[in-house]
Order: structure tokens, then sequence, then C-alpha cells
DNA sequence: CCAAAAGTGTTGAAACTACACCCATGG
DNA sequence: CCATGGGTGTAGTTTCAACACTTTTGG
């Protein structure tokens, strides 16, 4: 049996300011399901690695060549009705919106909030789910946040996506008790700008320190 | 381009007495790597689910059909070279070795101790390591180990499991205590036999209890 | 001086670590 | 009675949860 593969991208950005995760879809242009929301995507070409062909939908959406990226699971589907099936390879990525190129036009792409996505063809509403699920489990133990946040942020901004993607409320003292004791969160001199009220302190991520702090 | 997908299976079973974590391996019989040990796997066939072919594959290997069974990765290299390419996805299976048939002779399969694996052929090698770095961080979150021993079991039945995972060695009162505090762990009236010492307490995994437990 | 979000400490409860001896069985 | 592994409790330390007021800034 013969298939093509197919790796989607379930990429993802935090909208501070909105305290909003979002997903990129795009508007499809070929049959089937042609004018539908779907995750951006394609077809592995020749030997290349799947990653790699993740990695050239991901820089074609959003102009990013380095941004967090990992498999997210093998689907077998699609239609099984097809004489030259597909499957389908999907990843996640997490990037900063503050790196992302202007969105492509021409493709109506989008950032959809995650609380509001609309229909998508395919299974892809399930892959957005099953992404989601897999972040809940793994930012448990890996540093997923600061892929997402910009490159200088504020605690109020952690726990601010922590309560979003969770959607629950957590105290705030113990919340930056446990931040402080990071060793690989920076504290910078630096601080919000063009707020009106006290502005918050700015933090780092150190990826220095968090590799000696993580290798213990 | 066109694929096509093989399934391998990295099927791991525990044995109490021995205190040996074992991966189950075969002998090719076919080019390329004919006569070199591999992972048991096989190609999806028509329209079937990938997960149905690893099913297929572990009963063929061990008779069961009812085994913990999940997806490791989408692996796309193998050999670059070759037109019709192969991809491949792993998946991994936990097994109670009292419950297997007996191993198929005519395949030479075999279970190898994880810490004395032969060299396997492909990528295979690769994806044993994958499946247990991958259960290493499973299992501090889902109840794996009870797939592995046997339905009735000893606390320190666990505790040797752990150290035999983890390569060191726990504390067996404190081990204990966390044991003891888990609602899904039923004790039963029943104790070792033909031992020639105290012989040890016997528990139940309890899947109801654990449904509850885990839905809090 | 008002509004709005940032920032800060203490206390009681629970969980975790370290640690040494007695018990039940078979031979 | 010996060897072998099974089984138990306590004390000190650390982590976690709950909780309310003051500070800084812009308008």
């Amino acid at each position: 049996m013969n298939f093509h593969i197919a790796i989607d991208c379930v990429i993802l950005a935090y909208e501070a300011p909105s305290q909003k995760l979002m997903v990129l879809v795009i508007k499809r242009d070929k049959e089937p399901f042609a004018g539908n929301w779907v995750l951006p995507g394609g077809f592995v070409k020749n030997t290349e690695p799947f990653q790699q062909t993740a990695l050239r939908v991901l820089e074609k959406e959003t102009g990013l060549n380095n941004a967090f990226l990992q498999q997210l699971h093998a689907y077998s589907l699609t239609d099984p009705s097809e004489e030259n099936r597909i499957a389908s390879v999907a990843y996640y990525s997490l990037v900063k919106l503050e790196d992302t190129a202007p969105l492509n036009q021409s493709q109506q792409a989008r950032w959809v909030d995650l609380k509001n996505i609309p229909q998508l063809a395919f299974d892809h509403g399930q892959k957005v789910e099953d992404a989601i699920s897999r972040i809940k489990k793994e930012i448990q133990h890996e540093p997923l946040v600061y892929h997402l946040l910009p490159e200088k942020f504020s605690l109020n901004n952690v726990q601010s996506f922590y309560e979003s993607l969770f959607q629950k409320k957590l105290d705030n003292r113990n919340f930056r008790k446990q931040l402080k004791k990071l060793p690989y969160l920076e504290p910078l001199a630096e601080y919000e700008q063009d707020v009106s009220h006290r502005p918050a302190q700015l933090y780092r991520f150190n990826q220095e320190q968090y590799a000696i702090f993580h290798s213990l």
C-alpha cells in the first residue's frame, strides 16, 4: 500500500496583552474542502525528513526558521476510500508573535483564538485538541512558556499564560514565589512602558542557566 | 512522493524474579539485513489505521490482543536512496509476561534484557532508546507499571521495577508509604508462595478505583 | 486623588527524607 | 537456629496553600 504523507502544523502563539492563545489557520484553496479553514501543511518531498517538511511549512507561514517544533502524532485516517491514501504526521510549534512575519494575505491566513476556532476540515480540529492536551502535559516539565512569550516579559505575563491555558486562576503570591526560585529566569533592569499603572519588572529566559539547572 | 509505511513495535516485558526489563526482538529473514536482530513489525495494509497494524504485529508475536499499546513516533529516514521510500511509525507496548503465548521459534523471537541488547538493524536501536525514555517520562504520571507486573504482585515488585528502570535504589519504607496511599492498589488476602522467607502480601491494580481517583 | 495593576510575608498543613530493627518462613 | 527478604514508625526539613495590604505609575 502506497501513501502520500502530508505534514500538518499546529502553530501556536500567545498574545500577551489580550491573554489569548491562538492557532494559525488558512483558508484552503483546493478541493476537497476548498474554502474551508485548515491547518497549514504540505506534502513530504523526495527524501526529506518529516521535520524538514514541517520546517518548510512553518517558514512559509511565519517566516521563522528557528522556532520550537515537535512531532505531535502520526494519523492514519483521512479518507480511506481513496486509492492513494494520504497519511499525515502532525507537528506543533510554539512561536513568539513578535518574531513572525506578517501573514500571507493571499492565503487568507489568520490567527484565531483557541476558544473560538472555526470549524476545521479533515481531522484538523482533532489535531489542535491533541496539540493542546500534549502541551498541557509537557509544560509541567519543560519550559515551553518561554517560546510563546516575548523575549522580555513580566512574571505576571507568565501567570496569565498559565491561566489561559488551564482556564483557572492561580494565586499570584505563590506563583511568583515559585518563579523566583528558578535560576534561569533572569531579572532585567527594565520595566514595562506606557502603562497607566505601576510598570512591571521584565525578565528573560536564560538558556545557559537552564541547561545547567536542567542537567542536575 | 510515495511511501510504504512500516509499523515497528517495541514490545516490553518485565520478569519480576530476575528483575529484568526485556524487549522482544526477532531474527530477520529477508534482505536487507537478513540474519540481523530487528524489532517485530509489518507494513500497513490497505486502509487499516496504524494502530490496527500494530495490534496485528503484537498479536502475531505475543498472542495478545488487549495489551497496552501507544504510538511512539513517526520516523522518516530509513534509506533515502530507495525509490519507493519506507517511512515507519513506531509503537510501544507493555505486556505481562505471564499472558504471552510461547515465542514463535521459527522466527527465532527472543526476549532480551535491556541492559544487554544485541545490535539491531535499521534504526531499531534508536527506537528502543526512544521508547524507554518515553516510558520514563510517562510513568511519572500514568500507572504504566501495572501493565508489566503480573496480575497479583507485591509492593516490593513495584519497587524493584522502578529500580531497574531508573537504575537507582529507592528507600523501601518511603516507597511503600507512597504506594499505600494509592486508593487503586487493592491489598489481597493472598501471599507469595514457595519462598524461603517471609512471604510478601499481594496486591492488585484496581481499574475502577483508578478511574475515580484519576478523574479528580 | 483616583484607578489599575505590581509587588510583598507569614502561618499552618502536608509531603518528603533519612534512618534501624523485628518478623515470618523454609531449610 | 540461621539465612533471607518482608514489613514497620518517627523526627526534622521542605514544600505548598491560603490569605490582604501597600506601592508605583498615568491621567
